[in-house]
DNA sequence: TCTGGGGTCCTAGGACCC
DNA sequence: TCTGGGGTCCTAGGACCC
């Protein structure tokens, strides 16, 4: 069956809820992200006032400079949550394949869908209607045969618009874009790919495969598929609507004004430490590994880690592992512009093991893995070998536990054979 | 122009283990 | 019997996305 990929993206979606909350702001050049002269930056600017230069992640100075007329309004996260639930309670009656890619953007599987709703474009005008209908909204719609091409014509269909990529024409749709509108092309991947001369998909597709992989490694063999319009390696290639848990937590800040303040610092690393412990009990979630982050007064960044012996969701030892690090990190003299707390390594309570275990575990399955391993060198021949080597580790079960708890005799026993 | 906050994935070196 | 090669974890940093 031929996959067919729709990937959604909401015009101006900050913007055009606030139009919403506010018709008075129709029109007019509308910037989203804090007051004008705010540090931060711009997270959403109004089409209006992007006739101006203005455009998100511009820092919100730089905004008011080019366009003065502009409002300035710091934004409802909660509104732009409501909405988006809202844009996914309609993409799911037309998929249960769906998968919010952001606040703004989602992905449908839509494949076998032409019995119920007729051909790739009349799907696509359903939905876009729907949307509309259901939530006042315009978004842009783009379908293909692959996820990457899908989001590379919602983008070129804006705004309010809706492209199909006809199957077998990927390449060719993709050929004349400048090699920036391949997702994963950034600033620095597109000056790396100027210096050797492309400056279009095409130009990179003719290039030799095994040329890429050698000058950028993985990224340039994901590279060459993308070219041809292919989801290989990477995010791209996961099937859609796998509503993974998050792999991270964190919180940060920035301060209005730079601190070297010890007390207000760390103050302000406890009420981070709260809200990621807050927001991994809301998911369920343990962490491992915690982060602290310390962004200095010339924007030098550094992070440092420390992995605890166990999983946690406590305030407590967040902070505590936080304020170790942050004290062995600072010389208690720079000033500091931000702070911030990142949880890693999360594991679900379901799938936690007694704290204990957990290394255990994985060294056992590396003294099965060597066991398997001077099989593979000494052939099957070698079982007595093996069997020996399965007492040692029975005997060590006692002095350095070996084994799994709730495991029985038997089972243990028929691992070490 | 003076640079947010929340994420994901990748790389690379050293430690450790078998 | 000796030696080595390889896997995984940890940490730090960076590119990228919205």
């Amino acid at each position: 069956m031929q996959s067919l990929v729709c990937h959604l993206d909401m015009d101006a979606f900050f913007v055009s809820v606030e139009e919403l909350f506010d018709p008075s702001l129709r029109g007019k050049p509308v910037v989203v992200g804090g007051k004008r002269d705010q540090r931060g930056v711009v997270a959403a600017a109004s089409y209006a006032a992007r006739k101006f230069g203005v455009h998100s992640a511009m820092p919100l100075r730089t905004a008011a400079l080019l366009c003065p007329q502009a409002v300035f309004v710091e934004g409802h996260t909660d509104r732009y949550r409501e909405y988006s639930k809202k844009v996914y309670g309609v993409l799911q009656r037309f998929s249960p394949l769906v998968e919010m890619a952001s606040i703004d953007e989602a992905y449908l599987d839509l494949s076998g869908t032409e019995r119920l709703f007729g051909p790739p474009l009349r799907v696509a005008h359903l939905l876009h209607e729907a949307v509309r209908a259901e939530t006042s909204l315009r978004c842009s719609l783009g379908l293909s045969s692959s996820r990457l091409v899908a989001k590379v014509s919602s983008d070129q269909a804006k705004p309010n618009g809706v492209l199909y990529v006809v199957p077998g024409c990927e390449a060719a749709f993709l050929a004349p874009l400048a090699i920036r509108k391949i997702p994963g092309v950034g600033k620095k991947t597109e000056e790396s790919l100027q210096k050797i001369g492309i400056r279009y998909v095409g130009d990179l597709a003719r290039l030799d495969e095994r040329f890429l992989a050698d000058r950028f490694g993985k990224w340039g063999l994901a590279l060459a598929g993308k070219a041809r319009g292919q989801d290989a390696g990477g995010w791209f290639d996961s099937p859609i609507g796998e509503n993974d848990d998050p792999k991270s937590i964190s919180h940060e800040n920035t301060f209005p004004d730079d601190i070297a303040d010890r007390e207000r610092l760390e103050t302000a690393l406890l009420r981070l430490s709260e809200m990621v412990a807050k927001r991994l009990r809301e998911h369920h979630l343990y962490s491992r590994t915690i982060q602290l982050k310390l962004r200095y007064e010339d924007f030098s960044t550094i992070t440092r880690a420390s992995s605890l012996d166990h999983a946690t969701q406590l305030d407590r030892e967040i902070a505590g592992a936080i304020i170790k690090l942050f004290r062995q990190a600072w010389d208690g003299k720079t000033p500091i512009r931000l702070l911030g707390v990142h949880a890693g390594s999360l594991r679900t309570v379901e799938g936690q093991m007694s704290l204990l275990d957990e290394p255990q575990t994985e060294r056992l399955r590396q003294a099965f893995r060597s066991v398997d391993h001077i099989r593979g060198r000494f052939g099957e021949a070698s079982i007595s070998l093996a069997k020996t080597l399965g007492s040692g580790i029975r005997e060590k079960v006692h002095e350095n536990p070996f084994d799994l708890p709730g495991e029985s005799a038997r089972e243990k026993g028929k691992r070490s054979e």
